[in-house]
DNA sequence: CTGTTAGCGCATTCAG
DNA sequence: CTGAATGCGCTAACAG
């Protein structure tokens, strides 16, 4: 391994000189900045970064603390934004799977504080998560896709509660009425935002929240598929549903489908996250999307300002979402067994078959 | 911050001391140690892991060089066994997308030089990789998912062209004839192998490559679109289609969609990588199913072995793929145009259904 | 068993 | 403008 003072050695000068030369932040004799430069070159030396953290006290890394890189394509993509953002900085990353797991987090955010980061971009697992030891040793945090109620971090998340709300108003709007929703988890914002939309829609429009058509899921597929065949069972069986994420999503239709039930006539069916799939599926599926890579992207750029001293309170970004109507919440057809409340409006008869692919974006405030 | 002075002075030792309970190599009081330990939790004292790194001459962590996280649930699914894998052994891991780009890839495997990791992971982005400088350095690298010919690194594979060779086979079996291809980048082996499969497949079955049906994408979705639609073109068009990666198949099925065309009666389809959205799908999709989160995985064990001081020579691991068989590979209905060859055996006439959902699965060699 | 000493490779004083 | 000296926080020699 070539050092400095090798440089420093066959250039004829002294290790400083290098050191100069190479972070050009202070005037060196052009001449000798030429051999230098050669000598670096004909030698390969890279600097040791290691070696250069320690001197510097600060570690020119990011970690990204995440739930999943598996999540579906959702946090894929985050990870995708985050990395362009911290390439374009030209900071490193380290990647992070937290898990929905708070100890394992917590072991994260350690490494982040004995490796000395720049910068933590966070998913926190649930309230309980402490950014105390991050924010006293002035590490830069930024909590991406959930929030953290009492954190005076910045944050970029999507239009949660917006977008579920959006979607449960357009069921409603189709003709449907007893609309049950697959939850996430709760502990996380993103689970109890979506709820609150779809709570929001219906009291909005009027009408009570019926509790056994609520049933909460871990965001994972076995957990869709245990919520779904629950509210299979139920009497009169929910007439549509909207899941508030994509794998619970792929467990719940994989029940649907098993169960012999046609989309939309028998249930309708709205989903969270958009996937290149939604299409092509049996049934067009219906999704609220959210910009995952620019979640991530945005993410990047508050902690990057941060690192380059921005001082301000804490942001927040509300990025919008978008329903991308499919199918599988084609108007209501049949007779309306008008269960409660007002509105038996005049309905269109299955209006959008199988082409109808409109797609619909909306900013909302809202997010909590 | 709390350094391991801070925890000596308050303990009344020296920091060799300190060092040594914290690392247990050494014998020490066990009654100092237990002051020691009482003083670390009571000063909440980390040890500053770059100091650490930079007096070990080695760093604790790896660096995962791949193509995309972003490329299907693919790469996620890799990225996510081998965080696993490091994670179980106490490494964390940079994140590098090199994003088929060798330059991108070069300024990587050079961070990874200069923060002296214990290992690399490395997607290869072409045959130019160069391995050199990081083996020089005695720095440890496993190639995943890519084999990189000429190198001496350890790597772990799928079975591609097994894998290829038996959906062709398959495609052949249920009576298609003029089978095309969707090939990825000849200079990946990933690209390469999948298409040997796909010739291996139609030459060992009597029949020549129609090069007019081989087409070639670069593992994404509008180079999916654009290959199909150069294909719909073709005259006779070709009855069946093998599409080696799931992001080119999720852009062909676009262009096939908005052709009119049906699965598998005008046009029958196998794709490259397993999705859960398969079975959901319009016509469900035969898939060739790739072990990614095992493959990962089993890149960590590999060079785990390595950092532990194995020192064979090198290994190649070849993972088994699986053929899902769905409707969109039924067996061929309607009369054949028999374009060449022999083997106008007795065909069952559509056989399979949606709700058909055999698995099969095969070993076999052949990685080239 | 423990403390003292030395240095990992680098950037930054402080003299010159 | 340049070089010598200093120390970031830690562990490994070496004495004691």
């Amino acid at each position: 391994m070539t050092t400095i003072v090798d440089v420093a050695r066959t250039a004829g000068v002294s290790a400083a000189t290098v050191s100069r030369v190479l972070n050009g932040n202070s005037r060196v004799d052009p001449q000798l900045v030429a051999t230098v430069e050669r000598v670096v070159k004909d030698l390969g030396y890279r600097p040791n970064r290691v070696a250069r953290s320690l001197r510097l006290r600060h570690n020119r890394v990011w970690a990204l603390v995440i739930s999943d890189v598996r999540t579906g394509p959702f946090f894929a993509d985050v990870v995708r934004g985050v990395e362009d953002g911290a390439y374009e900085a030209g900071y490193p990353m380290f990647l992070c799977n937290a898990d929905e797991d708070p100890s394992k987090e917590a072991i994260y955010l350690q490494l982040a504080l004995a490796e000395n980061v720049a910068g933590v971009i966070l998913t926190p697992s649930g309230p309980s998560t402490d950014l105390g030891p991050l924010v006293d040793a002035g590490i830069h945090v930024v909590l991406a896709d959930r929030r953290l109620p009492g954190s005076q971090a910045d944050s970029v998340v999507t239009d949660n509660v917006g977008g579920a709300r959006q979607a449960v108003d357009h069921l409603l709007a189709n003709g449907y009425r007893r609309i049950a929703c697959i939850a996430g988890p709760p502990r996380v914002t993103t689970g109890s935002d979506r709820l609150s939309g779809y709570r929001l829609a219906l009291e909005e429009a009027g009408r009570k929240v019926n509790p056994s058509l609520v049933r909460s899921g871990d965001f994972r597929e076995p957990g869709g598929r245990r919520a779904m065949e629950e509210l299979l069972e139920q009497r009169p069986r929910p007439d549509a549903v909207f899941i508030c994420n994509n794998r619970m999503a792929a467990g719940a239709l994989q029940v649907i489908e098993e169960a012999g039930l046609a989309l939309p006539d028998d249930i309708a069916v709205v989903g969270f996250d958009e996937i290149v799939w939604a299409p092509l599926l049996r049934t067009g599926l219906t999704t609220v999307g959210q910009p995952a890579y620019d979640l991530g992207h945005e993410s990047a750029r508050l902690l990057l300002s941060r690192i380059q001293g921005y001082s301000g309170s804490a942001r927040t970004v509300l990025l919008p979402t978008t329903l991308n109507i499919r199918a599988s919440s084609a108007p209501r057809s049949g007779p309306l067994k008008a269960t409660a409340g007002p509105r038996p409006t005049g309905l269109p008869l299955r209006g959008a078959g199988p082409g109808r692919r409109a797609t619909r974006s909306r900013r909302s405030g809202g997010g909590g």
